[in-house]
DNA sequence: CGCCAGGTTGATTTCGCTCAAGCAATGTGG
DNA sequence: CCACATTGCTTGAGCGAAATCAACCTGGCG
């Protein structure tokens, strides 16, 4: 609550305000204010978590920074990540939309900064605001979509071609061109995420990065991997991104 | 147009308005009205398509009778079966509402019948009535869920238990309780959609239900299934269907 | 009758899972 | 500061499962 951490406050809601993405960016001045007041903005650190799989829903959250892994878990310790939130994406909405407990859990997966929008205030904003579940509702599709395209890769994709398609979209978030232009990744998932997205153990994740190494597409050292020729690594899937 | 036609077509529009599991059963006398107009029904035969994937949308479509695939093409041929669509299921709202072509394809899985809402009449719909909007909204996320429970099992069933759950899933909607207290299901699909849902090749869902005969918790023939204890199924994957 | 699509079966090779050991980085308590 | 446990990752060996390619049924259907 000193002056720097109130500014600071201000600039993550820039990002929730007017980012592109971001679902809350249009609405009008009162629904603005009452966001305002109804918004509690947090930082993670690597491995806490916004929301746990099982509990009830109390409101949506808003990435402001930083990347959230959504996560799925069974009893038998199992666990799948199935999508990665970015800032501007609203996380923890279907369970609020639908009064259920929370499907899946949420995990900073490094230093995150996450907004909280309670229940009431939520249900006030949607309330007076019919533009805002169009776009919950886009959102919805969109992310629907995202899983079909995963459904369908699972079903027709090698294991190596897999990974490399999910190199491929890690690179469009996390990617930074080297001065050689090559580019470069710090994954945001250890090699267990990795292999629960691909659908594989993470012994076999080892296996295909060593494969990857030796043919010389992709370079891994600890979470970083540096791809000297994307267009090469994109040609083994000859569906683009 | 004979009046027998009519008479089917305002019995199949019961199951479009007042089914349980219908998007369309609590609209306001006027709507219910435009709704009536701007409907049209139709009948599709065994393997005719609803819409199909690329093509432009032109309005929504409402499964009234029989079951209906909602199926992933690619350009090298491959077809995945992502979900079935029953009675009461409103289908081609996706594209609809976000503007673009037709992400699948929906194909009539059987005789069916689909009726047909053209774009002005949903948009006033949709206009007029903003609970319409929501319950599409609850469909998109009861999907979402269903998507990625599918993206969990492909990432930590066996093929078998893959199987095995898909003919536990059927058994709710296709099955029927035989005299014996055994259950039989009429097989919707064929085997290689069989095997695009399970994420295999269609030699080895052959394999598999090879297996399942000599194991004695299923019987195949053609299309038809038996399964003398659901139960002992069930107890296959110990989580509930 | 021959053709064809859908399905089954077989032989072979590749792939991935499992179990197990080893290794590096990190943290912890003595 | 060092022995020690822990965690995440890699590597290896053996085995079972699945992909692939191919042959062969079998039931429509012209």
């Amino acid at each position: 609550m000193t002056p720097t951490c109130f500014k600071r406050e201000g600039q993550a809601c820039i990002a929730c305000h007017v980012g592109r993405r971001s679902d809350w960016h249009d609405l009008d001045q009162p629904a603005s204010a009452l966001l305002a007041s109804g918004r509690r903005r947090r930082e993670y650190g690597s491995g806490e978590l916004v929301f746990t799989q099982g509990e009830p829903n109390d409101g949506v959250h808003c990435v402001s920074g930083g990347t959230v892994g959504i996560r799925r878990l069974d009893e038998k310790g199992n666990s799948v990540l199935l999508e990665l939130a970015y800032p501007g994406d609203t996380i923890g909405y279907r369970s609020f939309l639908t009064g259920s407990e929370h499907k899946t859990s949420a995990e900073a997966l490094g230093p995150s900064v996450v907004c909280h929008i309670d229940r009431v205030t939520i249900a006030a904003l949607l309330g007076g605001n019919p533009a805002l579940g169009l776009r919950f509702l886009k959102r919805s599709i969109g992310e629907l979509e995202h899983a079909h395209d995963m459904i369908f890769r699972q079903a027709t994709l090698s294991n190596r071609h897999k990974l490399v398609h999910l190199l491929l979209v890690l690179v469009v978030r996390h990617g930074r061109l080297n001065s050689n232009g090559a580019q470069s990744i710090d994954l945001p998932v250890s090699r267990r995420d990795l292999a629960s997205m691909v659908g594989t153990r993470h012994e076999t994740i080892s296996r295909i990065i060593g494969r990857l190494e030796t043919d010389g597409v992709a370079h891994f050292s600890g979470r970083q991997v540096t791809i000297p020729s994307v267009d090469a690594l994109a040609a083994e899937i000859d569906c683009l991104i």
